[in-house]
DNA sequence: TTAGGGTTAG
């Protein structure tokens, strides 16, 4: 569309919008244009300046029609830009000055390409252009980030002769690092035959942008002239690139600083995780008695957040409504953020409910505030509500049900978040997998591997260390070894990962040998790091060993060994028949032992037969948790095993008095990517009928092998023959009996058993895996067993 | 004659 044409389409519509007939004798001239604009308070009134302009003619006169676009696009929030644009329309030969402002405050609303079509309609109508025109247009290829359409610009600058105009190249420098190509910025900047100090600050922030800290450092020490503008933003780039010292080291030498120097400093504190230096130099900067805003106030309720400490948190918040800041929407967001951090639900809620036009970054927060406070259904109502979802909101909900062990929800939330084609980030994917983890899922965990993998996805080191975790609890050793080698950074925790697992699956060895490798590259065992290796000397029954390595991580590492330490220790020295000694050990605990150490002696006193050890122990224990099924059912198993029923009966009768529920041994098992669960003695199976038949072949089998069932296993006061169906219903066996039918070999058979497994499961297992010549891989809640031709990974010591 | 401007930092 021409100008013509276009003016003569919309020059009727300004007519039909004006009132025409103004009830007054026009009496408008241009002395008294400029005041009766000043005094315009409506839109009405605006339409009859507009309409007596019209009527007197002095519309025609550029000066006054430019004053009128200038007010009606600048300074009269009442007219909107398309009204603006009617009128501009309407004007029968807009000059250079009237295009400006018409592009100035497209601009000005962001939107870069009508600013682009008016300089068109200049060049095609021959409207003169001049040295005002072109910074508007470097800046509105800026905001389109079209370096394409800049360099045009710039070609354009060149042929008209403003190449030497200061504003001009200013904003093409500036266009030129905005859209990311610094060597043309650099190149304009160091042939421009003017510079200024904005030339300066627009190649400085180039760099800084791009975190090119040699740049800007050199660019920055060069400057003819430090600026406050320029340091300001040095500390932002040093807090960006973590170097917080030489962030300091800047904050202090400035000679004078402004609110956003401080504020520069503070949100490099809390983006490098140092809170506390955040929340003090804060308090430093109101004694200094500078000005404070809202974006400086964001960053330090972020900090109050990460710390949880809600009373700073509160007198913040006081502070923003004082200096009237909180309409602001980034800091509605982040003062609902930190009282849900807080775990202030009731707080954040109030906020949130009052509210308007709150966005994501709320919603997301108090998704994240009910899953602290344990309240998932809040969460997922919220989530569900939520008309707009971001990877966040995503990955919040999902790591919620992880957290709260709802693993199958976990799962088919990230199945559900494929099916609406948002991307998983790093800490989607951890809670994924620690799902498949819980759940046993291989196959999902597997897939989300491969996902990873094509998706070209960085695995980093907490990444690294669920997978290598997933793998190892799955029995994976392999795949766990090669995440392990896959990973670039390795932090102690991929280390630990690799250490435990390996003991787990009775590769104590490995384990150890792992440690030592460790240790070689110059990483330092943590606490966790010791749970690994006394595990893996408890594995294997290396009494000397985790002896040395229990007093070197006192010693050598200085660090503190925890109750999780002596228990290892206690269990260690207990199955090792050194049951007097693991007594004086729970003794000599500077902590009260907890019940797990007690529970690691009465395991041992139940493995080596000293039933009267066996029952001070359990005793105690019981006393110690009267609600613990496991200790109940421990010590009446002692009592069982010597053919003391009225003891039994006695603790079982305690149990009911104490309401005590034992849990239910369940074993998983998966296949074809389902979950199937196993209680013993189930009978809930779609396919019970072939799990019989494969038990009844099973028991056929294992007799010849010379399999004899371990009645000692069962805790009741039956008679044999039941005692022996009763075993051979355990929820192992009938996962067993069920993987031996849908799991064609070589695929192991893999079950994951949420108590551990009994003495008969395993020594049946053991026969199975020779009888049918499978690879069994049982998970029971302490460690893995891997049955292959009728042995135990862990040789039968566990 | 009168009128209009650019850039950077938390």
């Amino acid at each position: 569309m021409t100008l013509a044409t276009k003016l003569a389409h919309l020059s009727s519509t300004i007519k039909s919008s004006v009132n025409a007939k103004p009830i007054f004798k026009p009496t408008i001239n241009l002395s008294i244009l400029e005041t009766h604009l000043q005094k315009c308070q409506s839109f009405k009134q605006f339409t009859q300046i507009l309409s007596q302009m019209i009527l007197t003619g002095l519309i025609a006169d550029t000066f006054a029609s430019s004053r009128l676009i200038k007010f009606s696009t600048d300074l009269l929030p009442f007219i909107d830009m398309s009204y603006s644009f009617k009128i501009f329309a309407f004007l029968e030969s807009p000059n250079g000055f009237i295009f400006n402002t018409m592009m100035r405050a497209y601009i000005q609303r962001n939107v870069p390409q009508k600013a682009i079509c008016l300089y068109k309609l200049m060049l095609n109508n021959n409207v003169g252009v001049d040295n005002y025109t072109y910074p508007l247009l470097a800046q509105a290829s800026a905001l389109r980030l079209s370096v394409f359409e800049g360099k045009l610009i710039h070609d354009h600058v060149l042929k008209a002769g403003f190449d030497s105009d200061v504003y001009v190249n200013n904003t093409l420098i500036n266009m030129y690092a905005v859209c990311g190509d610094l060597s043309a910025a650099r190149k304009l900047f160091d042939e421009s035959p003017v510079l200024d100090l904005v030339s300066w600050n627009s190649i400085l922030a180039g760099y800084v942008n791009a975190d090119n800290v040699e740049e800007a450092k050199f660019i920055y020490n060069k400057m003819p002239e430090r600026n406050i503008i320029a340091s300001n933003s040095m500390i932002v780039l040093f807090g960006r690139k973590g170097n917080v010292a030489e962030a300091c080291r800047l904050f202090k030498e400035m000679p004078k600083k402004d609110l956003v120097s401080w504020s520069a400093l503070i949100s490099c504190y809390e983006q490098n995780e140092m809170y506390e230096e955040a929340l003090v130099l804060f308090m430093n900067m109101i004694d200094h008695r500078v000005m404070v805003d809202e974006v400086v106030v964001v960053s330090v309720l972020s900090a109050c957040a990460n710390l949880t400490v809600v009373k700073t948190g509160t007198s913040v918040h006081a502070l923003a409504v004082k200096i009237g800041i909180e309409c602001y929407i980034n800091l509605q967001n982040a003062l609902i953020h930190m009282y849900s951090s807080c775990g202030e639900i009731t707080t954040a809620e109030k906020l949130f409910d009052a509210g308007h036009n709150l966005d994501l970054i709320s919603w997301n927060s108090m998704i994240s505030g009910y899953l602290k406070c344990g309240s998932v259904e809040k969460a997922r109502a919220l989530f569900d509500a939520m008309i707009e979802k971001d990877v966040v909101s995503w990955s919040t909900m999902i790591s919620g049900y992880a957290q709260h062990d709802q693993f199958s929800e976990t799962l088919s939330l990230f199945m559900e978040m494929q099916h609406h084609g948002i991307r998983p980030d790093e800490a989607t994917l951890v809670s994924v997998i620690s799902a498949c983890t819980h759940l046993v899922a291989l196959d999902q965990g597997k897939w989300i591997h491969a996902y990873i993998r094509k998706n070209g996805l960085k695995i980093n080191s907490i990444l690294g260390t669920t997978l290598i975790d997933m793998y190892m609890k799955l029995g994976c050793v392999d795949n766990a070894l090669e995440v392990f080698h896959g990973t670039e950074e390795k932090g102690v925790s991929s280390w630990n990962a690799l250490i435990i697992g390996f003991a787990m699956n009775g590769l104590a060895d490995k384990s150890l040998e792992m440690f030592s490798e460790m240790k070689k590259s110059g990483v330092t065992p943590n606490e966790i790091t010791f749970v690994g290796v006394l595990g893996a000397c408890r594995h294997m029954g290396l009494v000397d060993e985790g002896h040395r390595h229990f007093n070197s991580m006192i010693q050598e590492h200085r660090l503190e060994p925890n109750s999780k330490h002596y228990g290892c220790m206690v269990d260690l020295l207990g199955r090792a028949g050194m049951l007097k000694e693991a007594e004086e050990l729970i003794e000599s605990m500077p902590m009260s032992p907890d019940v797990a150490t007690w529970g690691a002696l009465l395991g041992a006193c139940k493995k080596h037969g000293d039933h009267e050890m066996g029952e001070r122990v359990g005793r105690k224990l019981v006393e110690l948790q009267p609600d613990h099924d496991g200790f109940h059912v421990l010590l009446s198993n002692i009592h069982a095993s010597k053919g003391r029923w009225d003891d039994v009966l006695e603790v079982r009768g305690m149990m009911v008095r104490r309401g005590v529920v034992k849990i239910p041994g369940c074993s998983m098992i998966e296949a074809n990517g389902i979950i199937h669960e196993f209680l013993a003695g189930d009978r809930t199976h779609p396919q019970i009928n072939e799990i019989d038949n494969m038990l009844d072949e099973m028991a056929k089998k294992l007799k010849l092998e010379g399999y004899a069932p371990d009645t000692l296993e069962v805790a009741f006061d039956i008679d044999q023959e039941e005692k022996e169906t009763t075993l051979f219903r355990h929820s192992e066996k009938l996962a067993i009996a069920f993987g031996l039918i849908t799991i064609s070999p070589p695929n192991p058979i893999r079950i994951m058993k949420n108590l551990r497994i009994c003495n008969d499961c395993h020594t049946a297992a053991k026969f199975i895996s020779r009888a049918f010549d499978r690879e069994i891989v049982v998970r029971d809640r302490h460690r893995f067993h891997h049955f292959k031709h009728g042995s135990c990974s862990c040789m039968d010591f566990w």
